[in-house]
DNA sequence: TTGAAAGCGCTAACAC
DNA sequence: GTGTTAGCGCTTTCAA
């Protein structure tokens, strides 16, 4: 197959420089009406297709940013990069998206790999990397923007929430229904570090405390993310060996619907027997019966601020930027909200 | 900040040239061990980060695959673009991943936009695109391959599967279950370019016609692709409008497990009073009570193999690939099917 | 096993 | 408004 037409052939055939060329590409430099025409027609005519490696190279800017996220099916983070790919789109910017399986070795080699491509910016997801991630990325110089968590210690910029504090929230609204043995269910935590299940655990635990309660009553179960059948088994574990317990809240929505259609079978009412709250806002949690009491983190919204991060910093911003993005209590049936027994009107 | 090391400084404190730090820095090439070790130890020292998009320009051989998808938050496609990854990062090979929104006018702009980086190969889901986005892929020449589906007349190669086909094995499974008067429910038909809504609808009349059976009992509702509620919604107007109906087939899981949820809502028992079917064997067809009949149309496979046709063109395999992935059925309780009732043991 | 020269396709900077 | 020159950081090619 031939070779595909550069811009010198284009500027022959137009009979201008490639210079001229360059700029009828452009919208910002200034070139004559019909220069810019002829160029274009006689660029269609040849089937230039402008080699946008060749420009990001000798500009030293590739237009796009890298973005790692735990794991690709996952509806939050797919919002979450839905926000950032929609905003950063306006400016042309692309994201080169990999996933780390939620594992920060897996994150330390993918690190390098899209280090290498010299990438505008770089969106990590979670506060937890390995040593040697944190010091390539410091050496670089690019851009750092931690989401979906507020870590301690950022390596650059961040925009996130307090997993802690949204698990103090929900653990609250289920106290304030009056439920006192209140149960958490989460990964085996011996499992799932770079999740942010041991965030919410700690947050379960500080927020029962401080409610004068026991915080206990702690299911590990699987790895994390837990999947729906893992919530299931769980549940049932769970009322075997704790068969008090009035509430549960699970890590995922995923692992509470789980735990709901466990309790369906076990003829276990929600939420009468027991009460159910899950975490992500995902869309089960609107559809289920009841549905499910939740926490939305707004990843969307997560994903939108990351990306007017990014901008402010291409367009000069200095110092470090930290956004806080505000995550909302959804109160659904699974725990006695009374508008929540079902999100389909009548019955 | 100062300017990130290149390998002409590596090259400097090293006291070679810098061919001989670019042969260091990869493994098929001569070069003498202490000549490396020291080359490694000085880069290492300087912080040296090598520059792949030098190297991609030079060589014009990006290393990425431009992968488009309908959509980010859909668990098969999730799936494939898994598989796809990671048969492909074998290679070293990234995906460059974007999502049409179900619009082939955005993959439009998409494609141009993604080609202008000049990917080593693009991959597209499904055969439906404009005239345009078929002209400047085979301008290009670089290699398309169109997943998903078997379009009748493909760009290049292909990866996929009839929708009709699966849809007829469906319905032939639910004729020797005993049902005849079978409903399809997708989105409305005036909607939903570039998803496989028509292919599958079409694929239910076909088959219905060659079981002697009316294939009038379509259901349009919502814009494809549908929701949980868009299949809830759809099965009461279903109800209302043709209650005599003793099955019905979604057009998607998640569709289909509305439906279910309206069922249990009114009362309606699955599978005695009504069947069910669904599309896509996601992760709730296999947690909902009963498990939902579905379709597994084995998403990870057609990525993994999507990987392989790259891997064999780049070794200069010639000749267009049509490779086809046989879904396969999956019986669950929704249908009557004995061992479906439950996913989880006893009750 | 190593090095020198040339150049991938584009654009910044400057000249006209 | 347009052209000339130089070079971004690598690697191919050829020579030593």
């Amino acid at each position: 197959m031939a070779r595909l037409a550069t811009m010198r052939d284009v500027a022959k055939a137009a009979g201008v420089s490639t210079m001229t060329v360059s700029r009828a590409f452009r919208s910002d430099t200034s070139i004559s009406k019909e220069a810019r025409k002829k160029i274009l027609r006689e660029a269609d005519r040849l089937g230039y297709v402008f080699d946008s490696t060749a420009s990001n190279f000798r500009r030293q800017k590739t237009g796009f940013v890298g973005v790692l996220i735990p794991s690709l099916n996952n509806a939050s983070f797919a919002d979450t990069v839905g926000g950032l790919t929609d905003e950063l789109s306006k400016s042309g910017t692309q994201v080169l998206l990999a996933y780390t399986n939620y594992d920060v070795d897996q994150e330390e080699l993918l690190i390098s790999q899209l280090l290498q491509r010299r990438p505008d910016a770089m969106v990590l997801t979670g506060g937890q990397h390995t040593e040697k991630s944190r010091n390539v990325l410091l050496k670089t110089g690019i851009p750092v923007i931690e989401t979906w968590d507020l870590p301690s210690e950022p390596i650059g910029h961040t925009v996130g929430f307090s997993n802690e504090a949204a698990m103090h929230r929900l653990v609250d609204h289920m106290v304030a229904k009056g439920y006192r043995r209140i149960a958490y269910v989460g990964g085996d935590p011996k499992t799932g570090p770079g999740s942010a299940d041991p965030l919410r655990r700690r947050g379960f635990v500080n927020a029962m405390q401080q409610n004068d309660l026991d915080p206990s009553r702690l299911i590990g179960w699987g790895r994390s993310p837990l999947s729906m059948r893992d919530g299931a088994d769980a549940l049932a574990h769970l009322l075997e060996k704790l068969p008090d317990t009035e509430a549960v809240i699970c890590v995922s929505d995923l692992s509470a619907f789980g735990a709901l259609t466990e309790c369906n079978r076990l003829g276990v009412k929600v939420p009468d027997d027991i009460a159910l709250a899950g975490f992500g806002a995902h869309e089960i949690a609107g559809v289920s019966v009841p549905t499910l009491t939740t926490i939305d983190p707004r990843p969307r919204q997560i994903g939108f601020e990351t990306a007017r991060v990014i901008e402010a910093l291409r367009l000069g911003h200095e110092g470090i930027l930290r956004i806080e993005v505000t995550p909302e209590l959804i109160a659904g049936g699974s725990s006695g909200h009374p508008q929540g027994s079902g999100v389909l009107p009548g019955r």
